[in-house]
DNA sequence: GTCACTGTTGTTTTT
DNA sequence: CAACAGTGAC
């Protein structure tokens, strides 16, 4: 029992209150105004149950009434019931419409978070039962972020005496990503995959491992992984966790992993009350492991589970709904929904070819300010935070940002880097985590000579010699090398003082009576820390030292230091902008989940969208998630989307031409209106090709604004390929220049002696852009030939090159 | 130790 | 082409 002595005790738990049981016999108010579907994935309390829920259907609202019928039925208490989402955000929205629905009579729930939340707080419990050999987890382990991540790896990189350029530790690190995601252990990996990281990547996976529980520290996949191992070693252990958690639901199932999947089935299994919402259409981080298997074959792995298809649409207008759902049918092995709404009338999807980005940045300019300035009457006078401008890759927001900075169009970029991606963020906290805990190596390397204290490379070297001789951690290797004049000079005296004053700060740390925000101000005052900043004449650091305000106004909310580190390293998310007008742009990936009344998806061009790059790793698989990635954009759209491409696009400094997106002649023609080109932008795709067709690349964008092209042969074609939708339309490749040497196409697939095959991305001259598996290459034509038929490793369906 | 130059490398990234 | 990391000269 002393397993659960946190603040909702075991026994209390176990039994609902007598208010709960009173709550019980009433009428349930929340169930009004849920329609059947809705109802019975609230009233399916038993059993497992797999809530198929399309875009807009309301899915987290049935997920929440679902949690407050457990509550008000007596089924459970907020303790015994676990929720996991995948996002911090995801987590706050559900656990405040928890307590809106029950009128805030329900504590918190403690068990409703993320994956990882959820997984520290088991962890810090059997911290113990991790590792081996006398070397075990302690409770208070850290977690280290990317950054520590990387630099421990360069360290075992180097101590091998691998050459770091050809083998990178990014590389190592997604490797090691990679495994955990898949809740492979050093002695689970797959002798298949040993040749890995030129056949040592298993031997430095298992080496990193010790290093991290010396460090007592966890990156973030061994949170869900340590737990999926400790289940499988401890039946105890988990038979605990079992019974305490009666009843289990999941958001994004399709998005989960295998360690995130074994977790929750080992969680499950005594009570199989699990509860599991997602949309298989919108599975879109398989790169990033996640399994759409995992969802597909729910029904076999919980067997008698429930289906529950949620397929009423409230968020879109018929239009948006048909283009999207005649889109994603081209996937195979779907579970398939049908999306319908109640709601009539709305414009069709609008589909608009440009020049070039430059041309389609200014096109959506102009739009946006015809909607904001309400001279579209079809959908009246917008606010700018009902736009949104999805892309599919980051660097096509330049554009964007570049026109609507210069013509004064207030935007906001959605998925920057985070709050605590920050590098004064995570330098102030190094002096924290040194604070609290004088042991924490990757703190003091990260901050040692930041500011600068004299301290180089060879300087460090010197005291991770003397730390390592000892047994001692870095700081007191710091202070001993100093005291035993193996490090002199400059570093020296710096070293003592920092060393002195990390001694005076730890001190405070551990003390409950010093005020922790009050001491974090110190630390970084009398650091320098601060003082670096301000000296910094970089136009950013008046940002940074901003940022650190933030840092320390965040404190404000915590009991101490290690409490508000925990926090920051899980679930710190960037801070929410201010509440201006500002239209929203953001990549695709960051979008799912929102909504918005108005959407721009620009940029639909084979090679870009679907991204050349998925389709030659994963071929058919990732095209299919490209599609889906498609569905997930047009469906963010309330009333009104609006597809565009472009011609022409600078890449890697090349002018280059696309055709448009394979995509756009999936899209069902009924619902897609093809827009009359823009009278003064320049022309359409279209005329990019009938240019393409008779002259050399650099010339195409001399003629860029002439009218005419509106009556190019090219141009109609568009609109026949795009309006009409006509049977599959075989897309030559375009021959761009006559020289014998550029006898190749962009698009098409080449073969290198050296590099293998690979996808022409550029054509300059006689030299080849290339992408092949190894990365990009500029090549001159000679040095390859034609891939040969047999060298296709898509399914010639699929890809019309 | 710092600055300036050179070479390299170009998706998506919930935690 | 442009951003960024790594190197070499002070």
């Amino acid at each position: 029992m002393s397993q659960f002595d946190d603040a909702d005790a075991f026994e209390a738990a176990a039994r609902p209150s007598l208010s709960q049981r009173a709550m019980a016999g009433r009428a349930a108010p929340y169930l009004d105004g849920l329609n059947p579907a809705q109802r019975q994935a609230v009233e399916t309390l038993d059993g497992p149950v797999l809530l198929l829920a399309g875009a807009g259907t309301g899915k987290t609202r049935a997920l929440t009434t679902r949690i407050a019928h457990l509550l008000t039925q007596g089924r459970a208490t907020p303790g015994r019931i676990l929720a996991v989402t995948f996002t911090n955000k995801a987590a706050r929205e559900m656990k405040s419409r928890v307590a809106h629905l029950l009128g805030e009579t329900v504590e918190g729930m403690p068990w409703l978070g993320t994956f990882h939340s959820v997984s520290v707080k088991i962890l810090r419990r059997h911290a113990e039962l991790v590792g081996g050999d006398g070397l075990h987890l302690k409770p208070s382990f850290t977690i280290l972020d990317t950054d520590d991540q990387i630099r421990l790896l360069k360290q075992l990189i180097a101590a091998e005496n691998i050459d770091e350029k050809r083998w990178p530790a990014r590389m190592l690190a997604g490797l090691i990503d990679d495994w955990k995601n898949r809740a492979l252990t050093p002695s689970r990996v797959p002798s298949g995959e040993s040749s890995a990281f030129d056949g040592k990547g298993v031997a430095l996976y298992s080496q990193y491992q010790r290093r991290l529980l010396e460090l007592n520290a966890t990156d973030f996949g061994d949170l869900l992984l340590h737990c999926v191992t400790i289940f499988q070693a401890h039946p105890d252990v988990l038979g605990q966790w079992q019974d305490r958690f009666s009843y289990i639901l999941v958001d994004e199932y399709q998005d989960t992993n295998v360690a995130q999947y074994l977790w929750l089935r080992l969680l499950a299994a005594r009570h199989r009350n699990i509860c599991c919402v997602g949309d298989d259409d919108q599975s879109i981080y398989g790169w990033r492991g996640a399994e759409v298997g995992n969802i597909l074959r729910f029904e076999t792995d919980f067997p008698g589970a429930q289906v529950i298809r949620l397929e009423q649409n409230y968020r879109s207008t018929p239009h948006i709904l048909a283009a999207a759902s005649g889109l994603i049918a081209a996937n195979k092995g779907r579970l398939g929904k049908t999306l319908w709404t109640e709601a009539e009338g709305g414009e069709k999807l609008r589909l608009i070819g440009h020049w070039d980005s430059e041309a389609e940045a200014r096109w959506i300019g102009e739009e946006i300010e015809a909607f904001h300035g309400g001279h579209r009457h079809s959908v009246g006078r917008r606010s700018l935070n009902d736009i949104a401008i999805l892309v599919r890759a980051a660097h096509q927001m330049r554009a964007f940002e570049d026109r609507f900075m210069t013509i004064g169009l207030p935007y906001r970029v959605i998925g920057g880097p985070r709050f605590y991606e920050r590098l004064e963020i995570r330098d102030a906290m190094a002096y924290f985590r040194l604070a609290v805990s004088p042991t924490d190596d990757l703190a003091f390397e990260r901050i040692a000579n930041t500011p600068k204290r004299g301290l180089g490379e060879k300087g460090l070297q010197t005291i991770q010699r003397v730390a390592r001789a000892s047994g001692l951690s870095l700081l007191e290797g710091a202070v001993a090398a100093t005291a035993s004049g193996e490090l002199t000079g400059k570093a020296a005296n710096q070293m003592r003082e920092f060393g002195a004053a990390m001694g005076r700060w730890h001190a405070d740390a551990i003390d409950s009576t010093v005020n922790h925000v009050e001491l974090a101000e110190r630390i970084l005052d009398e650091s320098g820390y601060t003082a670096m900043w301000q000296n910094d004449k970089a136009p950013d650091a008046p940002g940074r030292l901003e940022n650190l305000k933030e840092l320390v106004k965040a404190l404000e909310e915590f009991e101490n230091l290690q409490g508000f580190l925990e926090h920051v390293a899980l679930v710190m998310d960037a801070s929410e902008g201010e509440q201006a007008e500002e239209v929203s742009i953001m990549t695709l990936h960051a979008a799912k989940g929102l909504e918005y009344p108005i959407v721009f998806l620009p940029g639909w061009e084979d090679g870009l969208f679907p991204s050349q790059r998925s389709m030659d790793e994963s071929g058919l698989k990732g095209l299919e998630e490209e599609r889906r990635l498609a569905y997930v954009g047009i469906t963010r759209a309330e009333e009104l989307a609006t597809i565009t491409f472009a011609g022409n696009r600078r890449m890697y400094g090349q002018w280059q031409s696309s055709l448009p997106s394979r995509f756009i002649d999936e899209l069902p023609e009924d619902h897609v209106e093809v827009l009359t080109p823009p009278g003064l932008y320049g022309g359409g795709y279209g005329a990019a090709m009938a240019f393409a067709g008779a002259n050399g690349g650099s010339e195409m964008h001399q003629r860029a604004s002439n009218a005419d092209v509106y009556n190019s042969p090219g141009w109609k074609r568009m609109q026949e390929r795009a309006a009409a939708r006509a049977a599959p339309v075989h897309r030559t490749p375009i021959v761009i220049d006559a020289d014998p040497g550029a006898r190749f196409a962009v698009g098409e697939r080449v073969f290198h002696q050296k590099f293998g095959s690979g996808t022409v991305m550029g054509i300059a001259e006689d030299t080849l852009t290339v992408q092949f598996p190894a990365g990009f290459k500029t090549i001159k034509a000679a040095y390859v030939q034609p891939a040969s038929d047999a060298a296709r490793d898509i399914t010639p369906d699929d890809v019309p090159f």
